[in-house]
DNA sequence: TACAATTAAATTGAATACAATTTAATTGTA
DNA sequence: TACAATTAAATTGTATTCAATTTAATTGTA
């Protein structure tokens, strides 16, 4: 004789969630960037391993992962190919072999300065008012504070 | 003699861009969800595609393509591990062969069920305070529907 | 009604992501 | 100093993403 609330599912609604729009969106935004990063040979993970490079030159790999939240499974492929390009030069550290670092080329630097009307461009595709851009990107901070952190879960499976 | 700006390249860098903590952000949340969903032996995409089945069943997969922002390329092969896992059918629509619709199994409803406390579960580990989880909702929507226009860029290359 | 245009899935190929494992180098310590 | 533990990349395997192409079915129209 049990009587379901009409919402007892509501949670798991699609448009209820936080983590849906979050991946949509990211998704989109990222398609957008396509045609411009298509015109300097780059795909997204690959610009924005660029521009952490073009903030601090000359890193490891593993420092490169912690900035853009990637592991080697991820960077290793990809720097080979950004070496490939002749973005970036990969070389074990001589005090530490393990190591491996990055460091831009002539042609890595100039790209920076062929790329540097990128992100004014793709506002003029996005319209989102100061404010909002603003809000959202101070809360997307904090979440991404947040979940760097180990934080334990009361997960009582 | 040129005297370029201090933050000439300000807009390059990954602190500035409303993107990059986008994708990070949606990876990090993710991934907290693995978990979660291993016990229950779906990855995040097929969660979403059983989330939108839950709502509305028997749809065509451009439909939930839609609906997920995923095209068949994607669902294709997602939708074939769902059938083998036995959460849904494939069917062709007898009216339009082209079409392929998607129907719950028995098993499927019931995973439902199963799975009803993980948005709550999910919840506890996020620590995200209820103002701020609105606010960066409605964000996420806005920018959504803002980027799921055809919208033409003023591109001007 | 032929048949060109359109549409829906599926397929193909390139590039991520990421967990898990492996390899090689370094570090800590008995 | 041997050598176990640790660390950094690389590798392996699975699962997306997505652009571009292909296949098959349907629709519009001359």
């Amino acid at each position: 004789m049990k009587k379901p609330a009409k919402d007892e599912f509501a949670a798991l609604r699609l448009d209820n969630q936080l983590c849906f729009p979050l991946y949509a969106a990211s998704r989109l935004v990222i398609k957008l960037y396509k045609p411009f990063l298509d015109r300097h040979g780059l795909t997204y993970t690959q610009y924005i391993a660029m521009m952490a490079l073009w903030e601090k030159d000359d890193v490891a790999v593993s420092e490169l992962g912690e900035r853009l939240f990637l592991d080697s499974g991820t960077l290793t492929p990809l720097l080979k190919k950004l070496e490939a390009s002749g973005f970036i030069r990969r070389e074990r550290d001589a005090a530490d072999e393990r190591t491996v670092r990055i460091q831009l080329t002539g042609q890595g630097k100039k790209l920076q300065k062929a790329m540097v009307d990128v992100p004014r461009q793709m506002a003029s595709c996005v319209h989102i008012e100061r404010d909002d851009a603003g809000n959202l990107h101070e809360l997307l901070h904090d979440l991404i504070r947040n979940l760097s952190r180990p934080s334990r879960c009361s997960e009582e499976s």
